[in-house]
DNA sequence: ATTGAAACTCATGCTCC
DNA sequence: GGAGCATGAGTTTCAAT
């Protein structure tokens, strides 16, 4: 089996991933489900965590914040319990953490507005985190965050 | 200036980008306008390319993808032009696709149940991209596309 | 740009199936 | 589980400012 949720459900999860604000008469009409039936769905797929929330995608670009980056990051002193997300999570500009395997132990993901900010957010990361850091430039995004 | 994206327009956006789903009513409450007002706002903010659009958030686990893995990648022959994204577009399990600076062309992230599958994957990349690959396993996400 | 009212659409709980 | 209905809540347009 490839998980216990329902094939209705994943409609609806389909659905509500590519339009987040699709009303609950157009979600039945999609679904052939009645909107109360839908609703109901809804919730319960909310209430399991299987819908963790809903958001609106931003340009950011419009927003001032045209430069993304990825920066990986490794303990300076590899003894020491790697605790960096919590160290980091007050830092504005990250906008993801991913914990990996391999070189690095962390991979983050932030938005500037220019270099100069790049450069002061880098400098506080490594003294929040104790750890060096290795940033890849964002040089443009062809898709992002497409529903899978 | 920060960029020319007022104030409350500002306030709205980071309300939807933490709930997409927040009606014009409750964003009139929270800005202290009208619920026409917001809806005026929200509407010019769409077509703009302010708000780019609206989604739901996933548990990826519950819908049995529960590996997470980026990949970079790099031509095999650099003098052939790099359209890796448009080759790459209906591969369903790439999530998103940045372009960078640095050793590799492309980083992309992507979702599939098992390491079988990340080899599949891996081997339809290669092959449909001409590319060589670099994969780095995700083994957990403190935290994914905050509001920045 | 904002408001307030009007008309319409949707959400939500309930009962019955 | 889901349908159908009732009603309260939310959306959307519009004239006026």
């Amino acid at each position: 089996m490839t998980s216990d949720v329902e094939a209705t459900d994943r409609k609806i999860l389909e659905l509500l991933a590519a339009d987040g604000r699709m009303s609950f008469t157009d979600l039945g009409k999609a679904t052939g489900l009645s909107t109360s039936a839908v609703h109901q769905r809804v919730k319960r797929l909310e209430a399991r965590g299987t819908i963790t929330g809903y958001g609106a995608s931003i340009d950011h670009d419009q927003l001032g914040l045209p430069l993304t980056a990825f920066i990986s990051i490794r303990p300076i002193d590899p003894s020491q319990p790697d605790d960096s997300p919590e160290r980091l999570r007050d830092v504005a500009e990250i906008e993801s953490c991913w914990s990996v395997a391999g070189d690095e132990s962390y991979i983050l993901k932030v938005r500037v507005a220019a270099p100069i900010d790049l450069e002061d957010l880098l400098a506080r990361i490594r003294a929040a985190a104790n750890v060096s850091t290795r940033t890849t430039i964002v040089l443009s995004t062809p898709y992002e965050n497409r529903p899978v």
